[in-house]
DNA sequence: AACAATTACGCACCACGTAAGGATA
DNA sequence: TATCCTTACGTGGTGCGTAATTGTT
């Protein structure tokens, strides 16, 4: 219930381009041009110069965009303060997350969200790596990110809010799968399975070995995939060990089909983060999905069924 | 370019009835059951309380009301600024008026403020007892009033913005004509032609004759009509004096057809008033409008073309 | 019975997308 | 020529009024 011909107003004078702010909104570079016209028609004036490769607000425009943000907020208070009344979130959202927590902690967290909610809150996930996520970020195609690598764009805010950290898996029958841990050095000497370059996992462990005077060379690197659950896959099968986060691990720990075993004085570990834009709008839904994810049990939900990791 | 929803659902919320709310925003009662129907739908709960012959606002009705009313006066508040920085005034209004102003003063002022104004702009003017302009204006036909008569209504404003005279006025054949003044006792002598009772002219000559100790009886009241020009017309012919509003006999006095006339010692005035709702919604239109009213030029209005006035 | 709100339905308009048309570097 | 905004046009969805329906005193 928010104008939107001021929401699409707005968003061109803030992107200063009809073009991207139709990407934004999602709308035909025709249509916003539309929208505009209806504006200018109504107050009677032109509200941005448009000159090639550059649109600007005209004093007119300026003093329509300052009323027009406090509307849009207005109207995002009131719906604000109406759920925080009645308690029933609705709408839509889209999120992207990255492959471990996309694939391992979302959807849990998603069901959990939805549970609360009446059905008229849709949520949509993408999964793909975090470089992705932050691109479909920036070009507005989701509202928020719940990514496991670092973000470097200046237009997206990062917000960290759990610590993740990776084990060392190894089959049941491996060697190595009644020890509590293993000094790095030993890591030498057996056939390790890591993630595609460039992964945010992989390079986690790149520093660990450089920490240590080790690099992958000297490693016993034979397989390099770029699914967790083939990694999984080949290390039950004891054709190697491999590190992982916990969160992707949680089953087979909880039925024995792997082991974690600590690294010697290291514990490897890396946030993961909500990311969303800086500018933009924001919809009560996120604010909420967000908080939610804040608040959410990761202790249940990491040490459920009376398993527990080592730590 | 504001929000036609709120605005219904304020209304409502203030008419507390939606057919009354329907005819204040000139909609059909259906109309604006569905437009709240949307409101209720969209923020998932009622906003009234529907019990026959009473329509409350809900808890979160309240809310919204409260939200609704700061958006719709920035909507209000971004247009006024836009205009002052533009100068460009827009809109249609409706006016009433009351015989005398309407038929003698308004017409000139809406033309000056029409001339000053973009084509954008429209008038509406009714013509009515002062009477039937405060009823319009309480039914939100027109949007203000501008009469020379009292108003009682406790719904409606009352804006005094110039003082009206009325003076004796007599055929230029008349033995009174040379005559600077006359004493209220001499009236008796005279044929007097009147308005009819009821009308705020004649009550106001009914006052002059109780202060000096006289009655309506006691004249040689022949004549008693509806309309100022037949009034003005029977002086012409000489068939009585009678008592006018300067401005109503503005163009005689200049072309010398009829001769006005004070009253010894005495000066019968009344307010000219601007009426409108003290709740309801204001358009920047309408503050305009009587801005320019306020502060229009009465003393060239009256006296123009070398023509003085009595005073 | 009367008044007030809702439901049903048809129509007219408006906002969108597609496609073509300028303007500018 | 490539980019970006505007114009032209056909279509679907929405909001309106008319008319019938429900519900309450």
């Amino acid at each position: 219930m928010e104008d939107y011909k001021l929401k699409v107003f707005c968003t061109v004078a803030e992107v200063k381009s009809f073009s991207r702010a139709s990407e934004i909104i999602h709308l035909t570079q025709p249509a916003v041009s539309a929208q505009i016209q209806v504006l200018e028609d109504y107050y009677g004036t032109k509200l941005f110069d448009r000159t090639t490769n550059n649109v600007t607000l005209t004093a007119t425009g300026e003093i329509l965009y300052k009323y027009a943000r406090e509307i849009l907020s207005l109207y995002a208070e009131t719906e604000k303060s109406i759920c925080r009344l009645t308690g029933l979130l609705k709408g839509s959202i889209k999120v992207g997350a990255s492959t471990t927590v996309g694939n391992y902690l979302m959807p849990k967290i998603i069901i959990d969200f939805l549970k609360e909610n009446s059905d008229k809150v849709k949520i949509n996930l993408r999964v793909g790596s975090t470089k992705k996520i932050s691109d479909l970020l920036n070009s507005s195609n989701i509202d928020l990110g719940i990514v496991e690598g670092d973000i470097k764009s200046q237009k997206i805010t990062v917000d960290k809010f759990l610590e993740d950290e990776l084990h060392l898996i190894v089959s049941p029958n491996h060697g190595w799968s009644n020890k509590e841990e293993i000094d790095v050095a030993s890591l030498q000497e057996e056939p390790i399975i890591l993630r595609e370059e460039g992964s945010g996992s992989r390079q986690l462990i790149e520093k660990l070995f450089v920490k240590y005077g080790l690099s992958i060379q000297n490693m016993k690197v034979f397989l390099m995939l770029e699914s967790i659950e083939a990694i999984k896959e080949a290390v039950k099968r004891d054709i190697g060990v491999a590190f992982e986060s916990r969160i992707a691990i949680k089953k087979e720990l909880q039925d024995g089909s792997l082991k974690a075993i600590n690294v010697k004085g290291e514990r490897i570990t890396r946030a993961f983060s909500i990311i969303y834009r800086k500018k933009g709008f924001c919809y009560h839904l996120v604010d909420e999905f967000v908080a939610f994810i804040k608040g959410y049990d990761f202790n249940t939900f990491l040490f459920n069924n009376n398993d527990v990791l080592p730590t």
